[in-house]
DNA sequence: GTCTATAATAGGATAGAC
DNA sequence: GTCTATCCTATTATAGAC
């Protein structure tokens, strides 16, 4: 038998599919184990405190791709206006247009509300502000930024939740429009 | 022993308070039980297809209520700014300011995501209906006013998600206020 | 309409061979 | 590092007495 079938990013990616369908509740082992071809002894292995440990490695591996994706690019030396509008693309591509749900929302509701508080909350201030930061730069007051960055994040996680419980991705476009249009206006054209 | 201890109304009520806080998935029999004080087989008297039926009775008797609280007085014959205004503060208090979880969000995401898909879509459409209601009658255009209640509907939900991720239920009460200014510059003065 | 008792199953977790 | 086999608990659901 090989050493290992699959690099662990890819086996946490598979966890993370699972997750954000079913959240931490729904989630049952069968179901890790199923979508990442691992017994249940061989997530054991890998995950030793269970589905705990594995929700953890899903946030780690999150935030990390977040930051590469979202958050890094709206602190590079661009115009304020291109950034911004580049993370509304990113995400919309992320949640494919609102058709995936929200790994952050699942885990925010249910039993795991509390469990994760920690590492939930560290992403949402990251994301809070990165794009703070982007409007910073183009001469939106710090008090300014900070609630326009929380109004986007919180549109985001709203619109997934409309979008999924009306059947209608279409929010989220919407919704995607209207905070691109309301970040826009406040950086100016630059 | 009395025929029934408890109004239905007082027995739903229960059950809403445990899926609002433990999700679909989260929420057991158990927990059911204890909260209603009905053992097992009682619940199964009441709600005999078990936890789905006792959804189908919370998400009927949410949506009385929020008609009763919400969506009728969005209707009344007085000023659109002050029905408007006064939802964002029925709102507030439903939500114990964001300290309490949304059912709609818990049942929107996990394994339940698809099963009451008919009912939550009509909640949401219902409530987007009548805060665009209130916009038409203060003159709003037709296309506006949608988009505006849509947005309004998707912050709340979006700020209850973002409350409770960062526990910071302070979100809540900002987004609230941004609804509620954007809605009332939308309406003027009146 | 409620209870106790019980069935049947699914879930999480571990032991030990390979 | 993975597997088969197993254990234990929790969970859903039902039967039948009162």
């Amino acid at each position: 038998m090989p050493a290992a079938l699959m690099p662990r990013d890819e086996v946490v990616e598979r966890l993370m599919k699972v997750i954000r369908r079913h959240g931490y509740d729904g989630a049952s082992l069968a179901e890790l184990s199923k979508a990442t071809g691992l017994g249940r002894s061989s997530l054991y292995h890998h995950f030793p405190d269970g589905k705990d440990d594995m929700v953890r490695a899903v946030l780690e591996q999150l935030e990390q791709g977040l930051r590469t994706l979202i958050f890094e690019p709206l602190r590079e030396p661009r115009p304020a206006r291109r950034r911004l509008e580049q993370m509304i693309k990113t995400v919309d591509a992320y949640y494919d247009g609102g058709r995936e749900a929200c790994v952050i929302g699942n885990l925010v509701l249910g039993t795991s509300r509390t469990r994760f508080h920690a590492r939930l909350r560290a992403i949402f201030e990251e994301w809070i502000d990165a794009v703070a930061a982007a409007l910073l730069d183009a001469g939106v007051s710090r008090a300014e930024s900070r609630a326009l960055a929380e109004d986007a994040v919180v549109r985001m996680e709203g619109a997934l939740i409309v979008a999924h419980g009306t059947g209608d991705t279409a929010v989220f476009s919407r919704t995607l429009k209207r905070i691109g249009a309301d970040l826009v206006a406040a950086v100016g054209p630059g």
